[in-house]
DNA sequence: CTCCTTACCGTACGCTGTATTGCGTGGATA
DNA sequence: TATCCACGCAATACAGCGTACGGTAAGGAG
């Protein structure tokens, strides 16, 4: 089976609202930054486009193909980050766009390495990172750049994922104050009470106030010194 | 609602095979490895133990608070990494039962930063980690410990991720060898032939036989002195 | 004008997580 | 020991999911 992104979009017929792949990508799109993934379903899509469900199925093949669709649909938004001149700041201008997406489409980061992504934005993505980053001084051959890359995307893929994960458990005790106070809370005081996680307790007490958007930075920072052979 | 784990087991009766927890989470943790989170659906689970499905609801509360019940039986085996003498050893070791838990379990890295892991051995394991860490050299502050962490889980979550996702292609495509050569092979080589990925064609041709593991600990290495201030 | 192909749509199936209802039995009490 | 009640357990039911399938109607060709 060819891949979504190679199939010719069907030649819609004369309906008043012909479909698109870009269309439903949209719909879908606006569906999950609302609801979630959860809340994101084929039926609800074909619903948002006033539609039969099965209709989508002619322009896909599987629910996990539309994600497809979507997530190189973020893709190409991150991907007009332009080339700058030192291959710092062009990394830099990626990430930070990478990371603008994934709080803009929170669901994009439940999809962040949980399959590969071919697409042919997010290929394009990946073209301009490995570009860059073959230009860092320390990065001699393909092996080290191969290795550097995958540091970087694990340490993109995993803070994404903490910090929107993080973002959502704050909003629902935030929103619903009681839930927190009530539940974890509690019974994280508890568990930290008993004396077998000091450290732990110690972070939680008093280091609550560190801003996200800077350590992020900050620790990019320190993996780029790194992989670059500081 | 308190959580999962302070509620009382419900006391068994006397049944021939009395359900607890722990029994629940060992048939989801082996149906999961076996079939994958997809797989894994609350009437299998009751079906394994012989037992009508509304059973275990007296146990867990939804299918997420099983989910969080299955990956702090994960963190009961990484746990057992003891502590050693210096900081970067018990890293080390904390990590590698970390990876070692991942690959045995694939769908532990589904789950892994997608939601807040409080569970007792999750705590036990965050706390060996938070000490360890801030024994290291260059770690100052509650804030600078509170940074390192973030920077380690996130690239543990990210490589891990990555990592297993890999080897699910991999093997899908090694055991079904037409699909890959079918469908994947010439879109990515067409794709590649376009020219406008010249990078990632040089890597995806030169550079495939990295080992894993080595790479893994190469990049982690690179990490710690990273945030040990080298 | 007729026929045939083909794009479309409604219906249906098997599955999911979970709320609810009712039964039967074990243990405490008189 | 007899009684009763509470509670452990099961079966049924419901809404929603992804998607396979078969009929229908419409467009182009002869």
């Amino acid at each position: 089976m060819v891949p979504v992104w190679e199939r010719p979009e069907p030649r819609p017929r004369a309906t008043p609202v012909p479909l698109s792949r870009a269309k439903i990508a949209d719909a879908a799109i606006r569906l999950a930054d609302a609801h979630g993934l959860d809340g994101l379903s084929v039926r609800r899509i074909a619903k948002e486009l006033d539609v039969g469900p099965m209709r989508l199925y002619d322009y896909v093949a599987n629910r996990s193909e539309l994600l497809d669709l979507m997530v190189d649909a973020v893709y190409a938004q991150i991907a007009e980050a332009g080339q700058h001149s030192d291959w710092r700041t062009t990394l830099l201008a990626i990430v930070r766009r990478t990371r603008a997406a994934a709080l803009e489409h929170e669901w994009f980061s439940d999809l962040l390495g949980g399959r590969p992504h071919l697409g042919p934005h997010a290929l394009a993505v990946g073209e301009s990172t490995a570009a860059a980053l073959s230009q860092a001084p320390g990065i001699r051959g393909v092996d080290d750049l191969q290795r550097a890359l995958g540091a970087l995307n694990a340490f993109i893929v995993g803070a994404l994922r903490r910090e929107v994960t993080e973002r959502r458990t704050a909003r629902s005790t935030g929103t619903e104050l009681n839930a927190w106070q009530a539940s974890l809370g509690p019974y994280l005081t508890r568990m930290l009470d008993t004396g077998r996680y000091p450290t732990v307790a110690r972070l939680v007490i008093e280091g609550a106030h560190l801003d996200a958007e800077e350590t992020f930075a900050h620790n990019l920072t320190t993996l780029l010194d790194g992989v670059a052979g500081r």
